[in-house]
DNA sequence: AAATAAAATGAGAATCATTCCTGATGTTGC
DNA sequence: GCAACATCAGGAATGATTCTCATTTTATTT
C-alpha cells in the first residue's frame, strides 16, 4: 500500500498516461475489462494519494482523473460541457496566500467556466 | 424563471446570506422545514445561474453552496476536512489565459488542499 | 374579481457515481 | 510447499442529486 503499485494499479495509471486527457472512473473501467470496478476506484484513490494522478471535481456528475503533469487550469464550457486544458499555473500565488494564515498548501486546482471558442463561433452564427 | 425569484428561492438565498459560510444542500433543507428538498435544489440551481450564489465542488461527498461575494480560494484541510476561505483572486490571470485560446471565461474557482494551521500545530504536538 | 393559462412546488421514486462487504485469489516469507 | 496476509472481483448498499406528476401558486385576460 505504501509506494507499491499493484498490477491493476499500473494498468489504471497506464490508461491515464496514454490517453493524455481527463477520464471518468467509468471510462477507465470500460477500458480495463479484466479489472473490477471497485479495484479501479481503489487504485485511483491510491494513485492520487501518491501524487501520480489528479482527481478533478468539475461539477459534472462524475469526477475526472488525469495523469499528473504541469499544473494547469480546467476550463468547462457551459454550453458544450467540454473540458479544456488551459496553461495557467497559480500555485505560487495560492501557496503564499495560504501561508499568510499559516496553512501549508500542497495542491492547487483552478477551474473556470464560460464559453469555449467553438461555442462562441457557433452562437454568433446562429444569431444571424 | 428569468430574474424573478420565488418566495422559496428567497428563503434559500436568505439562509446562505445569513450564515456567511458554505452549506450543503442538505443543511439548507434542514434549515427550511417548509420548503421541499427538490425545490431547494431547483432554487440553488437558479440562484447559481443568476450569479447570486456559487456552487463549490470540493471533492467532498456533496457540493457546497455559498453566497456570492468577493472571489476567494477554498482551502480544504486534508486532515480535518475543514473548508477555509482564503483571500486569493486569480480571476484576471485565468481570464487572460482563457482568452489566449479564444475562450470567454466567466467564472473562476480556486481550490487548494493541504494542512491547515491548526492541524500543523496538532501534528507537531503529537510528534513530541 | 372570476376564469383561464402558465409556471412552480412538494413528495416520493428513480438514477447513478461511489463505497462497502464478503468470499476468493494471489503473494510473501519461511 | 505452506501458513499468514494483503489484495481482488463482484455484487449489494449508500447517498446526493434529478426526475415525475398531481397539486398549488402565480400571472394574465376579460
Amino acid at each position: 500500500m505504501n509506494g507499491k503499485i499493484s498490477r491493476q494499479g499500473r494498468q489504471v495509471l497506464a490508461v491515464l498516461s496514454e490517453q493524455r486527457i481527463h477520464l471518468t472512473a467509468e471510462e477507465i473501467v470500460r477500458r480495463l475489462p479484466d479489472v473490477g470496478q471497485a479495484t479501479v476506484y481503489r487504485s485511483l484513490e491510491q494513485l492520487e494519494r501518491m501524487g501520480q494522478i489528479r482527481k478533478l471535481n468539475l461539477g459534472q456528475r462524475s469526477a475526472y482523473y488525469e495523469y499528473a503533469r504541469e499544473n494547469h487550469m480546467h476550463f468547462v464550457c457551459e454550453r458544450c460541457r467540454q473540458v479544456i486544458d488551459v496553461a495557467c499555473d497559480v500555485t505560487g500565488v495560492a501557496r503564499e496566500a495560504g501561508a499568510l494564515f499559516g496553512h501549508r498548501v500542497d495542491r492547487v486546482g483552478v477551474t473556470a467556466g464560460g464559453l469555449c471558442a467553438a461555442c462562441i463561433a457557433q452562437e454568433k452564427k446562429e444569431q444571424q
